[in-house]
DNA sequence: AATGAATGAGCTTTCATTCAT
DNA sequence: GATGAATGAAAGCTCATTCAT
C-alpha cells in the first residue's frame, strides 16, 4: 500500500501528507473528516482511499511519517554533545519552525499525536510513538544538565519545560499566519527564565 | 431556560449532570453523543432538549456548572491564608477526591474543558473558563510561595506543577474505579521533590 | 432491538416489513438498498437503523419472520391428514396467493432466500431456513404418496416440482400485478400432467 | 469493438475471459468489481474499458462467448443421434468437465446467467440466452426419449434433471479445487435412480 | 413533564469509469 | 496498446434534533 504512494510524485505526496495533517491536527482522528481534507488541499474523496485502506490506516501512515521526519530533522539540525540542555530545548524549537516550511502543521499535529486517545488508532500509535518519546529522550541525555544532578527533578523539570512549550504552540497555530519570531522569543524568554532560578 | 432545569428535583439534575459530565469528559464535545447520555443514565433522549436548547447549551450549562462547582468548593474547603503552596496545592487535590463522591468525572471534565478547541463551543465556554482561572489564580496568590519571589518563574512553576498533576488525575482515570489513595501518594510524592529543589 | 420494533403499531410494522421484503426479493441481500427501501415505502433512512442494527440485521429478522409467518399459514390452511400429495401441494400454492394479500412479496421472498449466498447473512438464515425446511418436509410427509414408494424417486420427484413451482411463481412477478389466477392454472397443469406419468 | 478484443494474442484474451467468467460465476454482475478482475488475472483496470465499452458490454461478450463456446462444444462432443436420453445428459457433464481445463469456471457461469436479472443486463442477454435453449432442447430432442411420449411430462421431467444437475455443479465448485470425479459420480446416481421409475 | 419514533444531513467507504502518460 | 492515478456518485450507517403522544 505504501508503496503505491510513495510511486506518487513527491510533490503531490507532500500536498496530501499536509492536508492530512492540518485536518488531523486542528480535529483529533475522530473528528477529522475526509471531506475537510478534499477542501484544503483538492484531492479528491476516492482518492485518499486508493492509496490507503481506510482513515485508520491513513493516520497510522502519516503519524509514523511526521514522528520520523521531526526525529530525523532533530537529530541532523540540532545536538552538539555537551551542549547546554537549555540551549538544546531552544534549538529544537528553532528546528521546528525550519520544519513548518515544508510541513506547516507538522509541529502541531506532533503535539496532537500525544494526546491521541481514540481506541481504533492507540495501538497502531503505541509503537511508532514509544520509538520517538525514546529517541527524544536519547538525544536529549546526551545534553549537559550541570547542576541538575538529582534524577526525580530532573525529569519533572523537563516535563515542565515540554508542557510549557506545547503550550506555546499551540497558542501560536490560533493565529491565521504562525507568527515563528514571536513564539521563539516567548520559548527564549521561559527557558531564561527557568536557567536563572538553578 | 436554566429555571426549568432548576425546578427539577435535585437528585435528578445530579443524575443529568452526571451523565453528560461523564460522557462529555471521556469523550470531549464534539464525539459525546446523546444516545450514550441515554444510555449511561438512563434519561430519555427527548428530555435533554426539553432542558437545553441544542448539544452546544448543554455542554455550556454543564461546564459552568462544574467551574463554579469546583471553584466554590476550593475555596471553602483548602485556603488559610498564607499557608504553604506545595499544602496548598496538595488540598486542592484531596478536595477534588472529595468532590467525586457527589460528581465521580468532575475532576476529568475539568480536564477536558480546558483542552476543548471545538469552535461550536469555544465562544461559550471563553467567559466562564477564565473566570474559573482567574478566581484560581487569586486563590493561589494569597498561597505562601516562599523562595520564590521572582515572578516568571513563579508562573513557570505553577504551570509544571498543573500539568504534571493533571497528567496523573488523567492517569487515574483508565482504571475502572479510581484509586483515590493511590493519586494522592503520586501527587504528594512529586511536590515533594519539587519542593526539595528549592 | 426487536421488542423495540413490535412495540410500534402493526401497520407500520406491515409496512416495512414490506418494503424490506420487495427490494430484499427483487435484489438479493447484497444488491438490495435502503434507499430503494426509503422510496418503495416512505419509511426514512434513519429509521431502518433505528429498529435494526444494521442491513444484515434487518435481513434475519425480515427473514426470520417470512419463513415463521409462511411456515403458521402451510400449517393452518392446507393439510387434512391422509390427503393426496398433489392435492397438497396445489393448495400450498393457493395458500401463497393468499399471503400475497397481506405481503405481496412474501412467495418471492421465500424463494430468493433459498437462493441467497451471500457470506454475511449466510450463517444468520441457516437456523430458521432449515427449521422451516425440516417443518415443510414434516407437513408433506403426512401426504399420500400413492404409488410413490420408492424412496429416491420420491425425493426427486418432490424437488422437480418445488423447482418448477418455483421457476413459474418467479415468472409471475415479471408482470406489474401478479396473476394470481393464471399462475394457479399453470401450477394445477403441471401437476395433473405428473400425476397421469404415474 | 470486438475486433479490437480479438486482435489481441488467444492467451491474453483467454486470461481475461477466465478472469472476468470467474468473477461473474462467483458475484453475479452487480456485485462483481473491476477491482477483484485486476486481481484474479493481473490485466490493468484500464484495459478492460479500453476493449469493452463499460461492464454491461464485457457481461455481454463474455456472456454470449460462454454460450456460443459450451453450445459448440455440446454439439461436437455429445450427441450421436438416438442415443438414450440418460447417456446423453450424463455425456453433457462430462463434456462440462473438459471444457473446464480450458476456462475452470465456465460451467459455473453458465449457470449464473441463466439466474442472472439484473436490469442492466436482462435485455442484452436475452437473445443468446433463449439461442442458447433453443439450440440445447434442439440437441436434446434427437435423444431417445423411450417410454417418455406425454409431451408435458418429458419438459417437467427435464427441468427436474437440469435443476438436480445445476445444484451438484454449484455444491462442486464450493471446495478448492473441483472435484471431478466426485462430481461425475453423483451425476451418475441420480440419473440412474430416476431412470430406474419409468 | 417525559418519551422515543422519526428525520435528514453528513460520515466513511466502494466502485464503475475516465484520462494523462 | 497498456497502465493505474483520479474522479464522484452512491452505498451503509451515525447522530443531533424535532415532534406527536
Amino acid at each position: 500500500m505504501n508503496e503505491k504512494f510513495y510511486s506518487l510524485k513527491k510533490e503531490k505526496q507532500d500536498t496530501m501528507i499536509n492536508g492530512a495533517m492540518e485536518v488531523f491536527a486542528k480535529s483529533g482522528y475522530r473528528h477529522a473528516s475526509t471531506d475537510e481534507m478534499v477542501r484544503v488541499c483538492g484531492v479528491s474523496k476516492g482518492l485518499w482511499f486508493h492509496y490507503f485502506e481506510n482513515k485508520a490506516g491513513l493516520y497510522s501512515f502519516v503519524a509514523s511519517y511526521a514522528l520520523k521526519y521531526a526525529m530525523l530533522e532533530f537529530n541532523m539540525r540540532t545536538m552538539k554533545e555537551g551542549m547546554d540542555y537549555f540551549d538544546v530545548r531552544y534549538d529544537m524549537e528553532v528546528c521546528k519552525t525550519i520544519m513548518m516550511n515544508k510541513y506547516p502543521y507538522l509541529p502541531l499535529f506532533l503535539i496532537s499525536i500525544a494526546k491521541e486517545d481514540d481506541e481504533e488508532v492507540a495501538e497502531v500509535l503505541r509503537d511508532p510513538l514509544s520509538r520517538y518519546k525514546e529517541d527524544m529522550s536519547e538525544l536529549m541525555q546526551s545534553a549537559d544538565y550541570g547542576k541538575l544532578l538529582d534524577h526525580e527533578d530532573h525529569v519533572l523539570l523537563a516535563d515542565m519545560v515540554d508542557h510549557t512549550i506545547d503550550a506555546l504552540m499551540t497558542e501560536g497555530y490560533r493565529t491565521a499566519v504562525f507568527p515563528k519570531e514571536r513564539y521563539l522569543d516567548s520559548v527564549r524568554k521561559h527557558l531564561r527564565a527557568l536557567k536563572r532560578l538553578l
